[in-house]
DNA sequence: TGTCCGATTACCT
DNA sequence: GGTAATCGGACAT
């Protein structure tokens, strides 16, 4: 197992150590993590299963490429912990767990969050302005899950490995008895096609068959199982 | 001060 | 499947 899974306790903030690592390391390992929502209304709670890896100046598809370091991706720039959000299509905003060390530009964009009880369902159906009809209507992609959780520009900076906050992340639950462990889908980053040669670059993670991801990379899926059994065969 | 456009979504045909 | 909605950020003028 991962040396900074084992590091993650149900329920207890995430180690510092998360924090450190650089986006393309943390995105795979914040699914299944619960991000926590608190406001006057109560607190929702929620686990990822989609999330994006934005790291580094040479990454083309970043707010942050080539050094750009403006009034928007200053926090981007900072040590991880902290929220990165911003304004998207004049509408929509998008949340990030930046990570890394001080000058480093990483973030890990959260695409789809699922609710952990019908209560925290409730609460997300409340905020949204329409009617979900299925999962991914509720909350698979970014602009949705922020609407969902009332995430707005206001949290943005905000430190994320503080329980008690407006907003946290805490160590996912464990799987129940059933629960086999999920398959982590790797495919390309979604809505970048500027990005050139990053553009294909396969630094989004999903959970397979999870019902909130925003969109099926069936290519990729299909791609992993073939992998899957070639090193299975090469095995035997 | 002006122009272009996006790490998207909802609703239409 | 197509596309309108809507505005702040980035950069040119």
């Amino acid at each position: 197992m991962d040396p900074i899974l084992e590091q993650i306790k149900p329920g207890a903030p995430l180690p510092p150590v998360f924090y450190r690592m650089t986006a393309l390391e943390a995105a795979p390992l914040l699914l299944g993590q619960t991000l926590v929502r608190r406001t006057e209304e109560g607190d929702i709670r929620c686990r990822i299963v989609e999330t994006e890896s934005y790291g580094g100046v040479e990454d083309k598809g970043s707010h942050a490429h080539g050094g750009r370091r403006t009034a928007r991706t200053e926090i981007m720039f900072g040590s991880g912990g902290t929220a990165y959000i911003y304004l998207i299509y004049g509408m929509y905003n998008c949340l990030n767990v930046v990570t890394g060390t001080e000058g480093d530009p990483q973030a890990v964009l959260i695409r789809a969050v699922e609710p952990l009880s019908p209560a925290d369902e409730a609460g997300m159906r409340r905020n949204r302005g329409t009617a979900a009809r299925k999962p991914v209507d509720l909350s698979g992609g970014p602009g949705k899950l922020c609407r969902a959780l009332d995430i707005t520009k206001t949290l943005n900076g905000l430190p994320l490995d503080q329980p008690g906050g407006p907003l946290w992340l805490e160590g996912g639950p464990v799987p129940g008895e059933s629960g086999a462990e999920e398959v982590i889908v790797q495919a390309p980053r979604i809505g970048i096609a500027y990005a050139e040669e990053y553009a294909a670059k396969p630094w989004r993670f999903y959970f397979r068959g999870n019902p909130y991801v925003s969109v099926i990379d069936k290519q990729a899926e299909v791609w992993q199982l073939q992998e899957t059994e070639a090193t299975t065969d090469r095995s035997l």
